[in-house]
DNA sequence: AACAAATCCTACCTCAGAGGTCGGAAAGCG
DNA sequence: CGCTTTCCGACCTCTGAGGTAGGATTTGTT
């Protein structure tokens, strides 16, 4: 498994986000009637969202979450990262500022860490594919079909 | 983190296999020295590798493991699916035979499930970089650089 | 002011799986 | 025979995923 249901549950709730207009906040216990998902737990989900500036709150009677900025501008590599923390493939990886990658057991006197070459790949497969989505897409693909199963068809 | 420490291992003692001539069974001694791994545990995951028909087993003295086929025959996708098992992004994740891919949660008369096209695409980047990757590159990369580090630049 | 609806926050619980160890059986050398 | 190595199953520990509970705080409505 690639991630876990963090990233599941939280990409479900910005996707209930987007479909509400962003007019008026959108309770949590509506997002959770709709998509059968824990409250409490989501609660937990949706505060990393906001950390992350990802979705405004407001508090109080009426209140509930909206988006911070309209979902053409969101890409999913931020909410997946938002939610499930750094997206490193492997333990060993520490990438640096510059696109440099270091690998935890380099350091010993041992020839390189030929995993690291794997591992970065599959980083830039994911990434590239995180965030060349954005919540819009998500959003689209789910008005669209709205029972009905599809085929998925995407790279 | 996208994988675990199984892949990690399998794939360095796959290279170590691959550094090594394949004439004659290397044992996973050898491989616990250079690699500093802990034998046991590596026993384990070269036994899901011999399973999958990776790597080859000799037994008794002077035995060990060698590759079952060619470096440049095999590809990498091959081995982290054998020791990761399948590469599903997400619990609710099930391709059926021909591309399409089914979602637990579709089942109740929800609207579909949006993160479906998500999951597809980084499983599809995922797959691309694994399965762009033979074993021979990484032994190619790891015979190139013994010891001195190196910008990891590859998409 | 009182109430209800909602977010916010901290602490806690449970269980599966990662990561690893151990002991021994079987197989193939010399 | 004895040594080396693969093979196999049982076991152990600890972390994190997934979820629950309870209350504090904010804000709209009556």
């Amino acid at each position: 498994m690639l991630f876990s249901t963090r990233a599941e549950y939280g990409v479900r709730l910005m996707v209930e986000l987007g479909r509400q207009g962003d007019t008026e906040p959108v309770a949590l216990s509506t997002v959770t009637e709709n998509e059968h998902l824990p409250l409490s737990y989501l609660e937990h989900l949706v505060a990393k969202l906001r950390k992350a500036g990802l979705v405004e709150s407001q508090r109080g009677a009426h209140g509930g979450y909206r988006l911070a900025r309209p979902a053409e501008e969101i890409d999913m590599l931020e909410v997946v990262q938002a939610l499930e923390g750094a997206i490193a493939p492997m333990e060993c990886f520490h990438p640096d500022p510059e696109g440099k990658v270091s690998c935890s057991h380099e350091a010993d006197g041992d020839h390189a860490c030929a995993t690291k070459m794997l591992w970065t790949r599959v980083q830039g497969g994911v990434t590239k594919a995180l965030g060349g989505t954005t919540l819009a897409d998500l959003v689209e693909f789910a008005e669209g079909q709205t029972g009905k199963p599809v085929v998925a068809g995407a790279a």
